[in-house]
DNA sequence: TAAAATAAGTCAACATGGCTGACATATTCT
DNA sequence: AGAATATGTCAGCCATGTTGACTTATTTTA
């Protein structure tokens, strides 16, 4: 979460007069928008990676935790489809989750081979813990720009994602929406 | 890259159907915007990983060479600053790219403790080459959606970024923007 | 009903890229 | 001359991604 830039911070400006940017001939603004994602991103998960750290758990907790939370009663294999990682990544960290009480596992009813995954309390309370931050964050940003509403940079944001992860997305939206 | 999901994909909607969205009671259009995010990056990224693979390098490597690229010229203790993360995780990467010839290192004039790094024109070509799908990915976005020009998109993802962060991209920018 | 398919879980082994602390070298500043 | 700085390097740890093989329980299907 730090390290020894303290000294080379304060130092930067008298040794970077040299460099200019570059934009590579493309567009600048589109230049900048690909370095928005990267600063941004990492920006938007290092205060939940602040409250994992105290818990012991790392992004991939986190990601199961926010998906059952959103979706509860999701299977494992749903889990791992809308992941997009192997079974093997999912099982060490829900494994975790499950021996510490935060996600439980109830078999279906009609078909006994599935596990329906659930939060219980105690990982609805993380979930919230971890979410909180991430929204402040977008109400912050919502309140600092000109933007408005956010339904323009949801939409920009959509069109960014792949084709199958779009499917996916928008089932689950669709049925949050619809019910 | 990919894994056993082709079966699971194709069943899901006959086992899904017991679970449903919760919005723990936060308003669900910002629930929503943390999952595109994810999503968002997640996919925005995924074509340069696949040109990575191919050249043996990763993500890491990836960050050194964009910024390099644009910052020509930078010190070693600037890229840290910028990338935030250890001399060692650095070293590794940028080792490799040096002895493969898409970074050079030039020694400062004035103070030869500092040494200056670049791209070679192999390395601009591959920097341009893991740009490239993304700047389109946008552009293919700005032309779906309707949020006409990339401006106010750009003041909400700055506004989501921490301080320290806004100061060295603005620091950029600026001389970016008046050269 | 026997065989095939599915859902979940497990193991061993490997790669990447974060991290730490310690220490060496060259160079510049005081 | 001695302190501070910029870079580089070593050994080793951890988290989280990967593969392929295999088990068990359960359901589907031929």
């Amino acid at each position: 979460m730090s390290q020894d830039n303290s000294e080379t911070l304060s130092k930067k400006h008298e040794t970077s007069q040299i460099c200019e940017i570059s934009s590579l001939g493309l567009p600048q603004e589109l230049v900048e928008a690909v370095e928005l994602m990267f600063f941004a991103y990492r920006d938007f998960v290092s205060d939940p990676d602040t409250i994992l750290e105290s818990h012991g758990f790392g992004r991939a907790h986190h990601r199961v935790l926010h998906f059952v939370g959103r979706r509860p009663g999701m299977s494992v294999s749903e889990l791992l489809h809308i992941l997009s990682i192997t079974k093997q990544s999912l099982s060490r960290v829900l494994k975790d989750l499950i021996e510490e009480k935060y996600i439980i596992q109830e078999t279906d009813e009609h078909d006994r081979r599935i596990k329906r995954l659930l939060l219980s309390p105690k990982g609805q309370k993380l979930h919230r813990n971890l979410i909180d931050p991430q929204i402040r964050r977008f109400q912050e940003s919502l309140a600092k720009s000109e933007i408005g509403t956010l339904e323009k940079w949801q939409e920009f944001m959509l069109h960014l994602i792949n084709m199958e992860t779009k499917i996916d997305f928008m089932d689950d939206i669709g049925r949050d929406k619809q019910p």
